[in-house]
DNA sequence: AAAAAACCATACTCGTGGTACAGTAAATCT
DNA sequence: AGATTTACTGTACCACGAGTATGGTTTTTT
């Protein structure tokens, strides 16, 4: 990696561990900049301003969290066989790779982005509805090919079925933040995971 | 209402408004002064800091909230028979609460707070904690009832449960304002609903 | 060697939270 | 009715963080 895109990562990395911690406001420059092993001016050389340095880390954001969802669907659909099991063990890894960050998930860029709208400038706010977005269709195609095989017990929309995932996700965060029960993210996903299973259960037995 | 409480809740008003539609960090005092009728002095008198005011305001919040579902769950157990019908038309009555307000929900006070953890001193956190745990127990004796009378087609836990409600609404207002759909957060609340009825529901048809 | 990229140092403006304190109109108590 | 308290207004001030300006220095690239 070149000299200039070495730091400016480093001070990305630093911002984002600290604006998870205590919010983008609640996080100063000068406190990113000493972090950072560089000054005032060299943070504003690589980033006009604030809002610039959201815009990135919420980019990046999505391009990382893209990555582990291929991963972790991809795990999936090489453990189970069809559409749904591919889904339902999915849903699964996720809540265990939830459990295993013990002190909770460092939680979501795109949520601190979402309360504090005008804080933030156009870029940022359509940055933002992208990655949502991207959820969006990740997941439909997904449930598309599970309806495709499979008959829903209820009839739901499928965009809102995919809409769901990030729901849970980011309410569960929420809720485990605000009862500092770490915990509580990973049991949503679980439940979610059950509303699928029943959702296209095969009729039950007798 | 006594002269001085009566400004008191006006500050609170503005303040609340603007604080939903920018984040808490985002809005100056001098602009909830500005819109009060009020000068800084008058707003340093009722409250000593900001933390004070967003203090005052997540207690505010619980109780308003409070009445709000006392009053939605009272219709809803008017209108069925049995504990599972009044929850399954109380998340109606929910999604179509949140379905009349064109612009969106004005969105939580609770979740803002979360996302800004350390912003915020002990008294707020613990504030914000207390609203989480009391609409846990509130639908947890909800879905008590329930399971005394119904069998679970998936052994699942009360609690969490009861938190799927609340990580439901917060995570659907979140993705609401994140992809600038107001509908999102009713929809998601549907969902909700068809699972809560899969969940319970008697032995489907032969 | 020249030029561009990646910085450092210093100094300044401006907005915002918060403090201090002196004064005043209206309500309440005695 | 007079004294006291409550609910403010007005002014002046400090500290801190975002952002600008500008000029200089080192490192890399061409």
């Amino acid at each position: 990696m070149a000299r200039g895109s070495e730091t400016r990562s480093k001070i990305m990395d630093v911002a984002q561990a600290a604006i998870l911690a205590k919010g983008f406001e609640a996080t100063s420059i000068e406190e990113i900049v000493a972090g950072s092993e560089i000054t005032r001016s060299g943070f504003f050389y690589h980033f006009p301003d604030k809002n610039a340095l959201a815009h990135a880390l919420i980019q990046r954001h999505i391009e990382v969290e893209n990555e582990l969802f291929d991963d972790l669907f991809g795990r999936a659909a090489a453990l189970g066989e069809g559409p749904l099991q591919t889904m339902l063990i999915g849903l699964k890894l996720m809540a265990e790779l939830l459990d295993d960050m013990p002190n909770g998930h460092p939680g979501c860029i795109v949520a601190t982005a979402a309360y504090q709208d005008r804080l933030f400038n156009r870029d940022v706010r359509d940055a933002n509805k992208r990655a949502a977005l991207g959820w969006r269709s990740r997941f439909r195609s997904m449930f598309e090919d599970i309806v495709a095989t499979h008959r829903m017990r209820d009839d739901v929309d499928i965009d809102q079925l995919a809409d769901m995932v990030s729901a849970i996700i980011e309410g569960g965060l929420i809720l485990s933040r605000a009862v500092d029960e770490p915990s509580v993210t990973a049991q949503q996903v679980r439940l979610l995971q059950s509303y699928v299973k029943l959702l296209f259960a095969p009729e039950p037995g007798p």
